[in-house]
DNA sequence: GACAATCTATCTACTGATAGGTAAATTGCG
DNA sequence: CGCAATTTACCTATCAGTAGATAGATTGTC
């Protein structure tokens, strides 16, 4: 694990969740972070490679601040606002979730680069699942908790998408607007 | 407005479907519609503006889509099942909604090309607050017509999003079960 | 010396875009 | 009507730029 491959995956990320995969090149990446592109094929030999190391990079780093909500936040209402906001912020300055926007590229997702999506939103909408688990006597509905995971969790990614293309935050507005009606504060 | 013209928007509508604006060139449009790649930019200067234009063009036949919808169901719960079947469909197939591919591809996308996006989810919007104004019987609940019109629009873009990209069904299937909780069949 | 990491140099393929040409259709006018 | 001017809708040829990828040389470190 050199210093460098690191420095990559994190340029990496960077620009794949302000443009897309497709608006990043071995060249770019390499210029930023001051190597050849020829260095950046050394550490990952094709794209495909670098997609699927960024994406499960990112999922761990994910992991850590969901866990760090979870943590830190005592309600539902508390946890979602929390991820809510940091959705606002990322779209705010033109961006969004890495695997929202490698999703949606899907002329170059490969086999591996699926996978590794797949295991993403596996994540995000487990820990969805248990803090919904954790918070029933909060929320009466007749959906079931994954049910409700992974429409919570495909109405954020929606709602970041909208917001970011049109340049404005109203869907995200609304999604919060949601979350405060069905959950209580305390 | 001859025949190419409409043939090119057509074939570019299909392929962004399948793999958003980066995946298609000017050459390959050319060569899917049998003329060459400068009879295509003789339709469309700049990638951009056939972006534009394709944006438009689905936007208008999204309307009569949803005009045929609201004349043929009468129930929320049938028009909005309508809808997912549409995006169901489109995500067995491999592809998407045409403004949520485009939307996603932030890195191609110029002014125009976003003034046009606003206005697709405008249209579509505007359609689901008045489905859900219509049937405020139906549906008790804190938030305005125009949130919820703006989550189920998202949450249909997430959904439709993430099912194409992990190649499943169960956001969309979430989703549809969320519609069935929430309206009456009657 | 061996290995890891990086370099230089290069390849092929493809991108959007432009220049300049041409046949056929359309338009405006005496 | 008839003819000139113009426009439409394509073409061939080519451009500079960028893409991902590779071979082989060089450097630095244990």
């Amino acid at each position: 694990m050199s210093d460098k491959r690191q420095q990559i995956e994190e340029a990496a990320t960077s620009a794949i969740r302000k443009g897309g995969l497709s608006s990043i090149s071995f060249r770019t990446l390499a210029d930023e972070v001051g190597v050849k592109s020829s260095s950046v094929h050394y550490h990952f030999a094709t794209k495909a490679d670098l997609a699927e190391s960024v994406v499960r990079g990112y999922t761990d780093d994910f992991k850590v601040v969901l866990a760090q909500i979870s943590r830190e936040e005592q309600t539902l209402r508390g946890r979602l606002e929390r991820l809510i906001t940091i959705f606002e912020d990322l779209a705010q300055e033109g961006n969004f979730c890495l695997c929202g926007a490698i999703a949606a590229d899907a002329s170059v997702i490969d086999d591996s680069t699926q996978r590794a999506l797949r295991s993403f939103f596996q994540v995000t909408e487990t820990w969805m699942t248990e803090m919904l688990e954790q918070a029933r006597q909060e929320v009466t509905t007749e959906l079931s908790s994954e049910d409700t995971a992974k429409i919570l969790v495909a109405g954020l990614e929606g709602a970041g998408l909208i917001d970011r293309a049109v340049d404005g935050k109203e869907h995200l507005g609304a999604y919060r607007r949601l979350v405060h009606s069905f959950t209580t504060g305390g």
